[in-house]
DNA sequence: TATGAATGAGGTTTCATTCAT
DNA sequence: AATGAATGAAACCTCATTCAT
């Protein structure tokens, strides 16, 4: 694409970059709208790349993917540090980092792929691994400032904001829709408010639940 | 109950119902394990029938679908009026319907296919339009009695628990996985009994959002 | 569907020749309607009959198609030697086999099925010598009465019949449509009479050519 | 020329459109030889490319079928004019354009596929137009002059042209097959010349005849 | 014997991935 | 390095044929 530009050391690593944050974006946006099943002809299309450049990137969908949730949850863990850092009480924090996550959530949607089972590469598997030690930090400060039941895990934190519903696309006829989840993270907030009333019969789940979560609901 | 099946002119063969019957179970089960990609061919395979005697009682995969969730739908409104006709208190119908519904959810779980977009079948819509309705009452009921919050409505409580994740599949050394929904739905209820502490900043769904989620989220 | 009937040396005889008569009348409609590709479940439709009763008559597709075909045969040989017999003139005979023909040709159509390459059966085989045979001195009688143009043979008026356009379906508002068959067999009788003028330059053919015409052409 | 490709703009890759090409040719070649009911793998196969090929330049079967149809037509059109501007005598290009359309008819012919219903696209339905009015004018012409007989018109023309039946194939030791089109199309023009004795006794048909013809004989 | 339910091969169509340009 | 054309496996669906009732 840029042939007359020598002087860089390693040439076009610029172009190269950039188009690989475009196709993340693209990509997300796609599977946003059309779900996991969206085709790579469509990333290609709307991304104004060829097919082929997509998979000089990413070796195939799926690693696609695996990127894209690599990124959503590195924002998520600078998230979770940040609001400790930052928020002087625990449920403070918790909130912001549960209102911050289930916008990426609502927003840039996990593609959903039930019943694909590969393992989930190491990159992901480390950046998973780190953001539930940041949750589970997150979680038992705030349950140990009393502001949080204590039946609940990190892990339990996870599952539930997957059950926030993704956002809604927009109208037929233009109009932008409200994005709900922000009415639905408050309910779920209460429920999570010390002292909980309803029993939770079933035992807390543990990270093999939770990989099993990720590895039959989105593929990852 | 059979939207696909003609008026019955002659009483269906006996084993040729049951294969219905069995047709129905086993693609609940597939979609649950595989996802509504999962084929029709599988579908066949488990139920160890040809895959043209699934053609021969649904006349193409969205009809088998929109079966499957019509069921599912007659047994929730069956539920909704059974618990407000036997529980003395209100708040005891709803959270016994909520844990009948989720449970529902978990195990015979509404096939995933986002961005289909076909209008639903007659039968779908009158049997939502009266789950709809079942839940109104019981909802409007319930805040009434001052046992839930008063800014939530049906078609909330439709979207939260049509978000919970199913039931994650058995461990690979076969060990039983507990049905964490129920966990889940003990923090929900805990955040829908009145009073609500955390703003729903959002305006609440209506009918036309519950419609446009079913239709992105489920294609139905 | 009559074991009350005992008197009968063979029994339901009478009820199987029936069957066989109203499968074959049933057939020919449906091919005509819809065509070879129409499937055995139509006919059975509509005939009233289950698809095994068919079963039981004809082995398979092709014998039911090469029944039809056997039948119109039969009926065009009885009416060439009847119309020779009956007619003073053989011009007026040959017009007359030719409306007859076409007719036939139009009204109960062989169904079409190009590509398919079995041999026919010992029957139609021996109908259909029998049928170009008395095709062949109906021809020769015309001609050598100074009626018919000489060039042509009998091979050639069973290919240009075939060439006269099916009857149209009757038009969707169900008014009949006349059947214009009548029409081109007339243009057709003019260019056959003698002596042509336009030169045939191409050979005439023969027995060869005939088979692989209604091989290829009609299946059989 | 080329409906289902839009409107070109970077001008297609050169072995593209030399496949376009291909798959045309060889599409018509093997629905010549097997009838409409030839498969999209059989094209593939004859053509040395791989199904995904033909579909990406053609969204299905049909609009290949009726990309040959329009083709075949848009020949004929220009045989038409150019008959009429070269030949003094109107007989004279009457006759040139019917031997070059029954060749059409007999070399590339159009798929058989009775009892499909769809309306054909405007493409096909312009070119047909174009078609009839050309042949309209051809044989007004050729009437005026005193050359044919009065009581046809086009549209009897386009009937019995697409009736000739299409060439035979060669026979199995690979001696090639005589055209026998051009015999039949001999017997055709004599019966067409002026006067015609025998008579027409069914009114001539209309454009709405010719659709409902092609409908049901092409599909298309 | 008659019925129509069940079968499964085969046809159309889609799309992840490869590869010539 | 980028493009998008080509590939072919796999999905949906149809129907000739078989076979249990």
């Amino acid at each position: 694409m840029s042939p007359s530009t020598p002087p860089a050391e390693r040439p076009q690593r610029a172009d190269a970059r950039q188009n690989v944050e475009q196709i993340l974006q693209v990509a997300q946006d796609v599977f946003a709208d059309l779900g996991y099943q969206a085709s790579i002809a469509e990333v290609a299309r709307r991304s104004g790349l060829g097919m082929g450049t997509i998979y000089r990137h990413f070796p195939n969908k799926t690693a696609l993917v695996e990127h894209i949730a690599v990124k959503v949850m590195q924002e998520s863990v600078a998230e979770v540090r940040q609001a400790l850092a930052e928020e002087p009480a625990t449920w403070t924090a918790f909130t912001r980092v549960m209102r911050h996550m289930v916008r990426l959530r609502s927003s840039q949607l996990f593609p959903v792929s039930r019943g694909r089972a590969k393992e989930p590469g190491p990159e992901l598997a480390g950046i998973r691994t780190q953001l539930l030690a940041a949750l589970e930090d997150l979680v038992v400060r705030t349950q140990h400032a009393g502001a949080m039941r204590d039946d609940v895990n990190a892990y339990d934190i996870v599952m539930m904001l997957n059950s926030i519903p993704p956002r809604l696309p927009d109208a037929e006829d233009g109009r932008p829709t409200a994005d709900l989840a922000d009415r639905y993270i408050g309910v779920l907030l209460d429920g999570l408010r010390a002292p909980g009333s309803e029993p939770l019969s079933v035992p807390a789940p543990g990270r093999r639940e939770i990989d099993r979560f990720f590895r039959t609901e989105y593929g990852l």
